[in-house]
DNA sequence: AAGAAGTCGGTAATCGTTTGCCGAGAGGAC
DNA sequence: GTCCTCTCGGCAAACGATTACCGACTTCTT
């Protein structure tokens, strides 16, 4: 395993006979070259092994043809579908997707992205851990380079944004429950996330807004154990039917869980729907009522977001409803 | 969002009064620097705002303190799992972590791998795609940087391995079900993947070696589409009880599912088991019995392993056995 | 035939940082 | 007082690529 110094355009270019100039313009296209004279520089640089060096070629040029992703954890399944799709998104492009996992904490969040700062990428995508303790670093980001804000935002600042409407993802879930089901035997409960994030906030508010006011409210985080902890205290509160409105399929997946734990029926007893719909729904029996964000879209609008030269600006997807075993109809 | 020429090293040092390398030395703490002259170099690159350009840096030092990270695919929890903790494990250190995913691609690996080597990490940590056809791109690494194959591994290179034994981890299956059922009545069916990769070439022959060579084998891919069609299979062929011991949490999920669906008990009817047991396990009722990977360790051995000087090695963990309620005990 | 226009290779400056070396000054030993 | 040893700031040369500019040459125009 022994390593040898890497070549140098000038290797290449001595071996060919030719000045770095003729090596740069061969190897990048960026001007015409005599055939004869490429073929040599392009034979030299196979023989040497020759390999570009992207941060000389970065430090000159002023762009890395380079995004960055930050996002706050990997475990998410919502999170890691929506890098997976960005990374296609972005596998058919000269650009170059790199990931940075936050780990939930503002300190490496910040890190991340003055590290993708410091290795100037054109533009950087983030997924806010936190919707106001992460102002500072979305700040930063869009000071310095095209931003976007993916799923989460942080208010007031520069940086455009792609997500789901969240108050019709809600409404999806409101209408097929008051068309399929009866709400009065089976109260509502909204098991959420405290409104830490965007999504969470905006969740939040749309059950509200479409339950009342007044609905039952469980808040922890977007975990599968969170699930089966509320799943767990409303049991204890004596409840024996009823209708769980769950913030992400990890929750809900984690709630019916615990109630087919505990011995009672869903739909029959508990109906149950989740949020997200990229694939966990499908990994549980019954299999998840929830409402599915475009993902595969909203990549493909941050990848345009990302190369247009226009202005911040804001877009909403539009959820759609996939029904599964754990509500009626 | 206007954006300005960032501030560099040179405005620093005219506006501190002194040479720019007083400033590299002052903000890298390289060398010792008169205090007075250090507090006027640090107000000033606050005054200016002034962020390195780490292309700049690398260039200059030969190293960059960056550790790339190419796998095949988020979507896999497992995957996505490995990335997280090892993440982890380098938020603590000064060395940063970036994820590229190969979007189970050779092509785009390879583009990863050599995206990675033109940005000069330091060191490259790979879960191949394929147990041969990514020979190149590890030999190309490994042949680079040092190089850490993670999981799955591609025979014959110089790179160092970390993973799990698989063959302990299916003993521990074999050994948990023989004690605990009939194999008789519940005959065993392995639901793996084709063996393209090492890890699902190790589990098939594990199964082999401690079931017998003659124990059917149904192989398709690591998600739970599979676990479920799989299971399809399995029923059309007129099984009704049965032992599934499957190649991943996901597809164990999704066998389950399946099986639910189409009426039949689990664990009474048939016994089921996963492998990874990286939380998936838990999204499901009844909860898998799994084998565990310590996959916090493995990060772990991993981060120590790219800071260290020594040779390629290979080191395997051991599993350990979760019993779930998809099978008896 | 002379000038204009186009092609294409090379020279050298440049991107932002680090660091080997020099030298000035301080402090100590004798 | 001399010499030796430290400390610490600055100069300037790298690191590896790109590219503005120059100039030699070819081709076209009139």
């Amino acid at each position: 395993m022994s390593r040898t110094r890497p070549a140098t355009m000038a290797d290449v270019a001595r071996l060919a006979g030719v000045s770095t100039a003729t090596v740069s313009r061969v190897l990048s296209g960026t001007r015409a070259v005599d055939p004869a004279m490429a073929e040599r520089v392009t034979s030299a640089a196979g023989r040497l092994d020759y390999r570009i060096n992207l941060l000389g070629r970065g430090l000159r040029r002023t762009s890395t043809a380079t995004v960055g992703l930050v996002l706050p954890d990997l475990r998410n399944p919502f999170f890691s579908a929506l890098g997976q799709h960005l990374a296609r998104a972005f596998a058919g492009s000269e650009v170059d997707l790199l990931l940075f996992s936050a780990d939930d904490s503002l300190a490496t969040e910040a890190r991340g992205v003055r590290s993708f700062l410091g290795r100037q990428v054109d533009a950087l995508v983030l997924i806010p851990v936190h919707e106001e303790r992460s102002a500072e670093a979305v700040a930063l980001a869009a000071s310095s380079v095209r931003t976007v804000q993916l799923d989460r935002r942080v208010p007031g600042t520069q940086a455009s944004y792609v997500g789901v409407s969240n108050r019709d993802g809600i409404a999806l879930v409101h209408d097929h429950l008051v068309a399929a089901a009866d709400l009065v035997s089976h109260p509502v409960t909204y098991v959420g996330a405290t409104p830490d994030s965007s999504s969470a906030h905006e969740r939040l508010d749309a059950v509200r807004r479409w339950f009342g006011q007044e609905v039952d409210c469980l808040l922890g985080d977007f975990s599968a154990a969170w699930g089966r902890e509320a799943a767990a205290r409303l049991l204890s509160s004596g409840a024996r039917t009823g209708t769980l409105i769950c913030a992400a399929d990890v929750i809900a997946a984690g709630a019916v869980a615990h109630l087919l734990a505990a011995g009672h029926r869903v739909p029959e007893d508990f109906r149950v729907t989740g949020f997200d719909g990229v694939g966990a729904e499908e990994l549980t029996h019954p299999s998840l009522t929830t409402v599915r964000q475009p993902v595969e879209a909203m990549a493909a609008a941050i990848r345009d977001l990302v190369v247009s030269e226009g202005d911040a600006s804001a877009r909403w997807f539009e959820p759609t409803l996939v029904v599964g075993g754990t509500s009626p109809g």
